[in-house]
DNA sequence: ACGGATACGAAG
DNA sequence: TTCGTATCCGTT
């Protein structure tokens, strides 16, 4: 009797496809196969094995299977509990799972080997290159380097045929990391942490602790140490660490490195396709132990993890708005919980759900309060721009200005925080008020001055900025209206001419190479100002940065969104916390219009309990995360009629169910993305709701058309 | 009547 | 996702 294999193929299927096995095949569960489907071979994965009732229709037998590592069980269970907690296909995040089985393996290395066959006539030189040769293999370039003769000698060898190039294909090999090497020295609040997680992870099994802590406390120390705890109780043991932004890569990665003289394997979207191949298959052999990575790090085929760490875990880049939907930090917990890890959230400011978490005693909550070395936290202070606007056209008050100018006389540095690209986020035109907006999308051409160029941040589209006005024809009409960085750079270089200024975001750091150069300069003291986005207010040691000034602090909290003020409280609170580390005092200075909003006053108390009891309030009064759950549905299509019967269909189909309310169908904020209408529904669920289970019942319930896209967020972050 | 572009649904 | 088939359109 033959049996029957479950194979998940990543595609957007409904489920796995049932096929045959063949005689003699003896799969196991995880193994990556070639399945027939309608015409062509594709990858799939074995995820369920059945012996075969008679009676079923005749199923296709699997083609082989693939001479590849397999995924281990708990990557699999994992797969599919994401896909149903996000109410998306399981296909999606196997798609994701398989990203660096699928890449193109590395180019084998040539070596170069004595065949045995005797030289025709021997030199020096020949005898040089033919000992090194006998040695560990060399390619051909670097065994005339090791010989110290010219490329011609090698090569006349191989073509006489004494020596010969092999391939040798390239194995995921990882040096192993060693715990017992010596960590930082930690001062007696780290230390305090750090014991407790070796607890937790002597424990084993399942756990989950936050660590929160100021920022400059030194909380990269503190969970290297559990990681070395973890390596060290189990030398086949892995540790996950996960990173909020790919320019905070490199330098956890030296840390690491320096940590356990090993380097880590590093995941994200940067990362080359045969060096994710190359990651990819030393994390399913084990031969790669600590991986450093992006949020996508998560569906890495880890056969024995023990720690997972989510650093910065309040951070919504966490959050992956596209494609497959999810957060990365609440998946993290949720493989923790299916791997038996321990799971490590680390944050200077915690996210609500985070410390509601710790509060009810589901999470350890660790505490670091001293700064490292002698840090002092820096003062915090606001400034009215009702009082002391900028001049017209500038946009740095003159408190500020001044207090940059002292700065610079110190020998110190200053960062200007201001969380928007480009040039100027509008242009219009003077002479007939048109908005330059891009075609087929809501939203404003932000205008970029290093390029020339008006672009749209939501959809990539760019274009030359036009020298007339497009809509009536005005020449040099077009003003520019509003800050982003690059006009904040140019004020800054018109106010002070001797200083180095330079801009940090993700326009003039387009890699992580480039990102460290940047960072390595300001930390070196090449740069006076940095002008930058939040790509650089995160997590970098600045010794020398004394001042920061934060443009417009109240940017994040015009949205008005659920999270505006905990995401404003949380990125000015981390801006603000870069100020002043070692030995220097510093100081931070917000630009603000309205310094009685609770977040400022938070900020300059620097009372971060008080704002998280006044916002948990709130929360709790509307029912809102933590205190209960949401989702989203976003419907859009091209043709807006169509768009609008459908969605009239789903708001007859939505299930009535006790503590669930349905808002909608309004219209997104966003409402044309791309050349396609949007509308949206928000729901709210009690917390004990299994709200994916209720929205996947609502997404059965109705068949869009192909032309209309249906996507679900569990818990969204965007409400556009 | 034909070829090319495009829309749609099936795939185990 | 990818592929085959059905369908529509403009041209021959």
């Amino acid at each position: 009797m033959n049996r029957i294999a479950s194979v998940l193929l990543p595609m957007p299927l409904p489920e796995a496809f049932d096929y045959a096995e063949p005689e003699g095949m003896n799969l196991q569960l995880g193994d990556q196969v070639a399945a027939p489907l309608g015409p062509r071979l594709v990858r799939g994965v074995v995820v369920g094995l059945r012996e075969a009732a008679g009676g079923n229709r005749p199923l296709k037998p699997l083609e082989a299977i693939l001479d590849e590592p397999r995924l281990p069980p708990g990557t699999l269970e994992f797969v599919q509990w994401a896909a149903r907690y996000s109410v998306d296909w399981p296909g999606q995040p196997l798609a994701i799972a398989l990203r660096g089985a699928r890449a193109p393996k590395p180019k084998p290395t040539r070596i170069v080997e004595a065949t045995g066959v005797a030289p025709g006539r021997m030199t020096p030189a020949r005898t040089k290159v033919l000992q090194a040769a006998a040695g560990q293999g060399f390619g051909p370039p670097d065994l005339a380097r090791a010989a110290g003769v010219g490329a011609g000698v090698v090569k006349a060898l191989i073509d006489e045929g004494v020596l010969a190039i092999r391939l040798v294909e390239a194995i995921a090999t990882y040096e192993s990391p060693d715990p017992a090497r010596p960590g930082s020295q930690l001062n007696p609040s780290q230390e305090a942490a750090a014991e407790a997680l070796k607890a937790m992870l002597a424990e084993g099994g399942f756990n989950v602790a936050l660590l929160d802590g100021v920022t400059g406390s030194g909380k990269t120390e503190v969970y290297l140490e559990a990681a070395a705890a973890a390596l060290a109780a189990d030398p086949t043991a892995q540790v996950l660490i996960l990173l909020p932004e790919i320019a905070l890569t490199q330098a956890v990665i030296a840390r690491v490195t320096e940590r356990f003289g090993a380097e880590p394997g590093e995941w994200h979207s940067d990362v080359t396709p045969p060096a994710r191949r190359r990651v990819w298959e030393g994390v399913a052999n084990n031969r790669c132990r600590i991986v450093v990575g992006a949020r996508s790090a998560l569906f890495l085929p880890f056969p024995n993890l023990a720690l997972i760490v989510v650093d910065e875990e309040h951070d919504a880049s966490f959050k992956q708005e596209e494609g497959f939907i999810y957060h990365a930090r609440d998946l993290a917990v949720a493989r923790g919980k299916i791997e038996g890890a321990a799971v490590l959230l680390a944050s200077a400011t915690p996210s609500l759900e985070s410390l509601r978490n710790a509060e009810q005693g589901r999470y350890r909550w660790l505490s670091l309060s001293a700064r490292h070395g002698q840090a002092r936290l820096p003062d915090i202070a606001l400034i009215d721009l009702r009082q002391s606007p900028p001049d017209h056209g500038r946009w740095l008050s003159p408190q500020l200005v001044k207090a940059m100018g002292e700065t610079f006389a110190r020998g110190e540095q200053t960062l200007l925080f201001l969380n928007r690209r480009g040039y100027a986020p509008l242009v219009l035109c003077k002479a007939c008020g048109e908005r330059m907006t891009a075609p087929d999308t809501d939203s404003w051409l932000v205008e970029h001055r290093y390029t020339g160029r008006l672009v749209c941040h939501l959809t990539g589209f760019s274009m030359p900025k036009p020298k007339a006005c497009p809509h009536c024809g005005a020449h040099d009409s077009l003003v520019s209206i509003g800050p982003g960085v690059e006009r904040v750079e140019e004020e800054a270089k018109t106010l002070f001419p001797q200083a180095r200024v330079a801009v940090f975001s993700s326009d003039t750091v387009f890699d992580a190479r480039e990102a460290r150069r940047l960072i390595e300069a300001m930390a070196d003291g090449h740069i006076d100002i940095l002008v930058a986005t939040q790509a650089a207010a995160k997590g970098h040691n600045f010794p020398g940065l004394t001042l920061v000034g934060v443009v417009d602090a109240d940017l994040g909290l015009r949205g008005g969104d659920l999270r505006a003020a905990e995401r404003t409280y949380q990125l000015l609170a981390q801006a603000t916390g870069r100020a002043g580390r070692k030995d220097r005092p510093g100081q931070a200075l917000l630009q603000t219009w309205a310094p009685e909003h609770p977040v400022m006053q938070a900020l300059a108390a620097q009372d971060r309990d008080a704002f998280v009891a006044a916002e948990m309030a709130e929360r709790e009064l509307a029912g809102l995360p933590p205190f209960g759950r949401l989702a989203a549905v976003i419907v859009s299509a091209i043709d807006p009629a169509q768009l609008e019967s459908f969605v009239q269909i789903m708001a007859q189909a939505a299930p009535n169910s006790a503590g669930v309310e349905v808002y909608g169908p309004a219209d997104a904020p966003l409402g044309l993305i791309r050349g396609r209408r949007r509308k949206r529904f928000l729901v709210r669920a009690d917390r004990m709701v299994d709200l994916s289970a209720y929205m996947a019942t609502w997404r059965a319930r109705v068949k869009p058309p192909g032309a209309i896209r249906v996507a679900i967020d569990i818990d969204p972050y965007s409400f556009l």
